[in-house]
DNA sequence: TTGCTTTCTTGCCATATGGCAAGTGTTTTG
DNA sequence: CAAAACACTTGCCATATGGCAAGAAAGCAA
């Protein structure tokens, strides 16, 4: 339990924390290739990823494959403009490497709020962290080359150690064939 | 004060709606180009449009304005970065027609969120709002054509009616010269 | 109104990225 | 280990978008 603890530590005084963190429930544990969550699932609930790495994707209206967004461990993961938006999954979450998951329920996390407005608190932080977080990718998006996108990652052993080309290229908004010859322009 | 009072009727109970609203200052004015907010400035306060429109840019490297956000009457205005991250702005806020805005200073913000619980939860509810806002307009971004996210704008007569097409060109992460040959192509 | 400034369009050509299909190398799985 | 599946690269050519400069149109100020 213990990087639990230290992500909420960032959020919640240290008096309050324990109740937080004893109601996420035991682990739970993902193959390669499973799914924490698939579109039109409800997303009722908040994960922690205790260890490895997930991917959020959806495939386009040509059916190819968009990944939206990479989660590892130490972080949250889950379809979040679901959890939001209060509808159904729109992506799939995938682990991409055996993971394993901490997590609490929806209507337990709303119990917390109404108990602790600490808990509350964390909750609006968190959904700050997460606007500037995108708020900064957005930018990227609308300022940078696909070539400058990349550069960024290239800096993130995260997104160079564990994630397949072909995931990073719909990530930075391109084809796989595209970052290729990225790539092959840099070196 | 009355689309004020509508505006958060959306997020706090009629009961405790009042001494939040009451918090705002009274209505201060600027002209057509005046600036609410340049960069390094604190972004200390949190504003509501009674009227006008502002628009939110920056100058990149090569000194090119980029337009990043629009806001109307009846939404808030300011730098959302800065003020999630409680640093310095980095944007300038410039009213792009005579405009009226009210006003809250985060200090007073702040002190509200510890009075009152619902005060919390507008502050969390409005944080996933802008989430859901940007993540949509990251989406469009990642995986539309500068034409298909033009098309998106065309529906919305607030792009359309008030907004010089060279601040939608940059808007859409493109030059002028493109949305113009855009517009041609559709027409 | 008149003139000045800003905004928008267009032509010419350059660069960035895409689509497809073949080829190579790597990983997975039975 | 061998076959199959997957991941990555490359060549050829197409489309999308950019850069610049000139001109047309629209808005603004005196």
């Amino acid at each position: 339990m213990n990087d639990l603890r230290t992500f909420f530590e960032k959020y919640i005084p240290l008096d309050d924390i324990d109740q937080f963190v004893n109601s996420f429930d035991v682990i739970q544990k993902f193959k390669k290739k499973d799914y924490l969550l698939k579109p039109g699932q409800n997303c009722d609930f908040l994960a922690f990823i205790k260890k490895g790495t997930f991917r959020v994707f959806f495939y386009d209206s040509e059916g190819t494959e968009i990944t939206v967004w990479f989660s590892w461990e130490g972080m949250m993961v889950g379809d979040l403009l679901a959890f939001y938006k209060e509808s159904k999954a729109e992506f799939y979450v995938q682990a991409i490497e055996a993971c394993e998951i901490c997590s609490i329920p929806k209507s337990t996390l709303e119990q917390l709020y109404l108990t602790n407005p600490q808990y509350l608190q964390f909750g609006k932080k968190y959904a700050e962290f997460v606007s500037i977080n995108v708020m900064e990718r957005m930018l990227s998006f609308q300022t940078k080359t696909a070539e400058e996108r990349y550069l960024e990652l290239l800096a993130n052993p995260n997104y160079m150690q564990k994630i397949p080309l072909k995931y990073l290229a719909s990530y930075l908004g391109i084809t796989d064939t595209s970052l290729s010859r990225i790539r092959k322009n840099i070196s």
